[in-house]
DNA sequence: CTGAAGACCTGCCTGC
DNA sequence: TGCAGGCAGGTCTTCA
């Protein structure tokens, strides 16, 4: 379901809410997401002192302990009052005091929990391979440039890759590469380091815009709050195949590339 | 090392 | 109405 933009908002309104309540109960309803559910009774009595984000993870800190969440492609976390009765698909819940419930929905159950030491979360082998974060001077056309040179995978793909830069799925992808002029299908290792630099810059704004507008939801997205994104309204190009384009009115396109849908337009992208 | 393809799961939509 | 097929926001493993 979500990329970095709809994280990022269910994180912003989760926060304050958790941010110094305490754990009381942990109910699992099915274990078998995309890895088992670790016992998370040992944070039962502990405080949540902070909601952060890495990549598309949701890092959940209860003092030396962290729980890491990966929302997958269909999870939903909720901030519900305890009285609310369970949804379908509904795996996971932490009832907090104040009579704060956090739901996990997950329909495909890609989603993951993890629990490490809050010391050492970084050396864990969900974060330790993992590049910067889009949103920082650390993410750059220099860095993009490096990363690209010498790759002959099609310049999407290396924009999807964690190793390279986290958060960018197949939505955003898609979104930068249209603003950024630049063909899906292009091979990374040969464009020019001016126009990286530009898609490096693209990949900020759309970002950057998708957080403020709430996210984008389309089928399950929906934030800690219920509430949908307004974001989709702005796509460009992700779901737009025979549509014209905003820029130049050509009939957008969508082709196959790595084996994921992808959207773009045969007039500005080359 | 790189990249391609398949795997994991359920739900929804289309077309016959 | 039913059923097969294709598709969906992610990422991990396997294989060449």
């Amino acid at each position: 379901m979500p990329e970095l933009p709809e994280v990022e908002v269910i994180r912003r309104g989760l926060a304050p809410q958790l941010a110094g309540r305490r754990l009381l109960a942990v109910v699992c309803r099915r274990r078998d997401l995309r890895y088992p559910v670790p016992d998370l009774d040992v944070l039962c009595g502990r405080t949540c002192t902070n909601v952060a984000r890495r990549g598309k993870y949701l890092l959940f800190f209860f003092d030396e302990l962290l729980l890491a969440w990966h929302l997958g492609m269909s999870g939903q976390l909720l901030a519900l009052p305890q009285a609310a009765a369970a949804a379908k698909h509904e795996h996971l819940r932490l009832d907090f005091s104040g009579g704060l419930s956090l739901r996990y929905r997950d329909a495909r159950r890609f989603g993951c929990v993890g629990l490490m030491a809050a010391a050492r979360w970084q050396d864990h082998p969900w974060f330790r391979h993992l590049g910067p974060e889009p949103l920082t001077s650390d993410f750059d056309g220099p860095y993009l440039a490096s990363a690209c040179r010498g790759r002959r995978a099609a310049i999407k793909q290396v924009l999807m890759d964690a190793r390279v830069v986290v958060g960018i799925g197949n939505i955003y992808a898609a979104e930068a590469l249209h603003l950024a002029g630049i063909h899906p299908a292009r091979t990374a290792g040969r464009i020019s380091k001016a126009r990286l630099t530009h898609l490096a810059a693209a990949v900020k704004q759309v970002l950057s815009r998708a957080i403020a507008a709430g996210g984008s939801s389309i089928r399950d997205y929906i934030d800690a709050a219920g509430r949908s994104g307004y974001f989709a309204y702005a796509f460009q190009v992700y779901g737009r195949a025979g549509l014209p384009c905003h820029r130049c009115g050509r009939r957008l396109r969508r082709c196959t590339i790595a084996g994921r849908s992808s959207f773009y337009c045969p007039g500005c992208q080359h």
